[in-house]
DNA sequence: TGTGTCACG
DNA sequence: ACGTACGTGACACAA
């Protein structure tokens, strides 16, 4: 027998041998298992919040027989008992569910408070008319749908339809029917001209409000982004970044008023339709709802002095950034639909090549884009070395290159396949009927404070490769595209939060500085002025410092340690330790700025940026797990650089809304720490000098903020320079 | 639905 | 004494 066919039958068997034994554990089990028992393990599981809260309820009617196990799931081939799983109570919850779906849907109806008021007549609508209008804030939401054609219409509005909208003041809720099934007597014409200018000037509270302005204009023209006062998922992101921000969840656990489900209540039933008297009970709650959070939240600023800084942050900086994306999005952004097609086949034809080769080489054709399939090729029949437990990423692949001629070519086909894959096969369908993508951007997105952004993420289009990015366009052909991004803005904040005079003084200077880093990881074997000069010179020990320098200098924001820097740089641990004591060294204030800052976190359970914004980690800091207080720390550490930089490029956004309309520029999109920007193609310099130095001076530091301004005519990324840009246009 | 991988800053 | 890289979203696969 030879060794392959060997491990081919080992392969094939262990698993076998492992199932067999599982399984036997599990008939042990369950006929041991008592139902409290398995009630036990299965709330243990890691189950997602929905399903943890569909397992108690289950329980619950267990406990008073309002359900039970079926026998048929009972007991299992050839008579054994079958333990209860998650599965089963999960059955058992869609059939509760089903049954009750019908009655609590009857009291909804029933119980609809007499405030609750159905927009279907004449009458009715001028009656929501006067109240709206008389109204000091209004709460809106609307309720979508989608088509056969378009299944994810209701998501998006550009392709899909409202069903209706509902409106709450604080002494009426009323549902506004447009296209239900269900006919009213009005049109959506002597709605809205009814309507409309009451909507569109009393303030207004939304939940995610992003997804409701965007519906009520792009389908409607109607402008609530203007009036908008306050996004409660914002507030509520203010108030506790950890927690989901369903508004059902916030109501069950701050006013200890449940909010009803959409998916409990209507499963996949499209809301045109659900009839009216429903739809009024369910519609007309929520904006009540979101109006009662609204007040709440604002109850807990008027009543604790130290939360003025987050009413601060909420509608001095995140309220006007929210607005300013809304109307990016709206806008959109041009995409060359033709030449991303061009672009796709050709990506297309390199990955075919490249499969041949390598199905060639391996002498069979396997999944290559299953981990697991790769994996048992590489380690287990070709029996590479297994650098990272069976891992088929980039870094353990790079590092055994030389095994195997196969290797470089399966790193070209996952490149080349992502850029397919992930870009120009779907960025086409993102395009809408009027040639733009319409990114969805989350201005509080992440925990810190950070945008993200969706449908598609435009904040993860390749750098690298250039020609994705050529894809977007500037709107027109009298327009470019201005790209200006903050220059090492976390470092010149860490060196801000740090104070580390150091760092402060390169920056002053103007010196490079992964350059000063490099000098001083080099221990004065050279200086700032040899690395600048040797840099670019291949192998080049200067080289090699600073490439190591731009590493260190990004994963100490981070936190890394010894180990992987060591694995990173590719050198042994006592080398990366010497590395980063050679760093704090030069660097002290650094070194106790992240000692305090893990302080702190244990300490307080929370840290700040400097705006006030918060990170809290007090659920964190209590965990068992080392390695989760470790990174509860590294968090800590992390936090107020990676926010404050965020922070400050929003307080931009906010100072750029009186900047932007003099040369009539627009924001479309942001990557962090880069806005691209729509202008005329004949911005002067001065004008872009100004958008610049407002950026630049968003917020001050303890050093210099310095913004870098591309000039792309028509394409992302294809920039040119700006002297000669400007001198040629001058000459036109 | 969770996991692995990989794009971005 | 020990030991740790932050924050995202999208895709395909495998169950």
């Amino acid at each position: 027998m030879t060794d392959k066919v060997r491990l081919a039958l080992k392969v094939r068997t262990e698993p076998d041998a492992s199932e067999r034994v599982a399984e036997a554990a599990k008939r042990k089990a369950a006929a041991t298992e008592t139902i409290d028992q398995a009630w036990t393990r299965i709330l243990a599981m890691n189950n997602s919040a929905a399903d943890q809260e569909r397992l108690l309820a289950v329980r619950t009617a267990m406990a008073e027989g309002a359900t039970g196990r079926r026998p048929s799931d009972a007991i299992g081939t050839g008579g054994t008992p079958k333990r209860f799983s998650k599965a089963e109570a999960l059955r058992l919850w869609s059939e509760l569910n089903e049954r009750n779906r019908a009655a609590t849907l009857r009291a909804m109806v029933e119980n609809t408070p007499a405030h609750y008021v159905l927009v279907r007549d004449r009458k009715t609508l001028d009656f929501a008319k006067c109240v709206i209008a008389a109204a000091d804030i209004i709460a809106v939401d609307c309720e979508t749908f989608g088509s056969e054609e378009h299944p994810d219409g209701a998501l998006d509005p550009w392709t899909g339809q409202m069903a209706g909208f509902s409106v709450s003041t604080r002494s009426h809720s009323f549902y506004i029917p447009l296209n239900h099934d269900e006919q009213t007597e009005l049109t959506e014409e002597q709605i809205f001209s009814a309507l409309r200018p009451a909507l569109e000037s009393v303030p207004n509270v939304m939940h995610n409000a992003p997804f409701d302005c965007k519906w009520f204009f792009v389908r409607y023209g109607i402008n609530l982004i203007d009036t908008l006062r306050a996004d409660t998922r914002i507030m509520a992101m203010a108030f506790d970044e950890n927690r989901n921000h369903r508004l059902k969840d916030l109501c069950t656990d701050w006013l200890r008023s449940p909010g009803d489900n959409f998916d409990q209540l209507f499963g996949r039933t499209p809301f045109n339709k659900i009839p009216l008297d429903v739809a009024l009970a369910y519609a007309a709650g929520d904006t009540e709802k979101t109006l009662k959070l609204y007040d709440w939240i604002r109850g807990w600023y008027d009543k604790r002095a130290d939360l003025a800084e987050i009413e601060r942050l909420v509608f001095h900086i995140e309220m006007p950034v929210c607005r300013t994306f809304i109307w990016s999005d709206i806008r959109g952004i041009r995409f060359d639909s033709a030449m991303a097609a061009k672009l796709d086949a050709d990506f297309a034809r390199e990955e075919a090549d490249l499969q041949a080769k390598i199905y060639a080489l391996l002498g069979e054709e396997i999944n290559l884009n299953s981990p697991a399939q790769l994996s048992r090729k590489l380690y287990g029949e070709l029996r590479l070395t297994d650098v990272d437990n069976g891992s088929t990423g980039v870094r353990a692949l790079k590092r055994i290159k030389r095994e195997h001629a196969v290797i470089q070519y399966i790193l070209d086909y996952r490149g080349v396949g992502k850029l397919r894959q992930a870009f120009t096969s779907k960025l086409p369908k993102n395009v809408k009927a009027d040639g733009k993508i319409h990114p969805w951007h989350n201005s509080w997105g992440a925990a810190t404070g950070r945008f993200t952004c969706s449908n598609p993420n435009t904040q993860q289009i390749p750098a690298k490769r250039p020609e994705i990015r050529h894809l977007f366009m500037a709107s027109d052909s009298d327009r470019i595209l201005v790209s200006i991004d903050y220059s090492q803005i976390e470092l010149r904040v860490l060196a801000h939060v740090a104070n580390e005079t150091v760092l402060i003084e390169a920056f002053e200077a103007g010196r490079d500085i992964h350059s000063t880093t490099a000098a001083l990881i080099s221990k004065g074997k050279y200086t700032y002025e040899d690395i600048e000069r040797w840099k670019d010179t291949e192998g080049h020990e200067c080289q090699k410092y600073r490439k190591q320098a731009k590493i260190v200098n990004f994963g100490i924001v981070y936190g890394m340690g010894a180990g992987k820097l060591a694995d990173t740089l590719e050198i042994t641990k006592a080398e990366a330790q010497a590395i980063i004591d050679e760093y704090f060294r030069g660097y002290p204030a650094i070194k106790r700025y992240m000692d305090e800052q893990h302080a702190k976190v244990m300490r307080d359970g929370f840290v700040t940026d400097l705006a006030g914004r918060k990170r809290r980690l007090h659920e964190e800091i209590k965990a068992k797990e080392k390695w989760r207080i470790f990174s509860a720390q590294r968090m800590g550490g992390n936090f107020p650089i990676q926010a404050g930089a965020g922070t400050i490029l929003k307080k931009a956004i906010v100072d750029l809304a009186d900047v932007l309309p003099l040369y009539d520029t627009h924001i479309l999109l942001q990557v962090h720490d880069e806005l691209v920007m729509d202008c005329p193609r004949d911005i002067t310099p001065q004008g872009l000098d100004h958008i610049r130095t407002t950026m630049e001076n968003a917020i001050k530091l303890r050093c210099p903020v310095r913004c870098d301004v591309e000039i792309n005519p028509e394409r992302w990324m294809r920039k040119v320079d700006a002297d000669k840009w400007f001198t040629e246009e001058d000459e036109q």
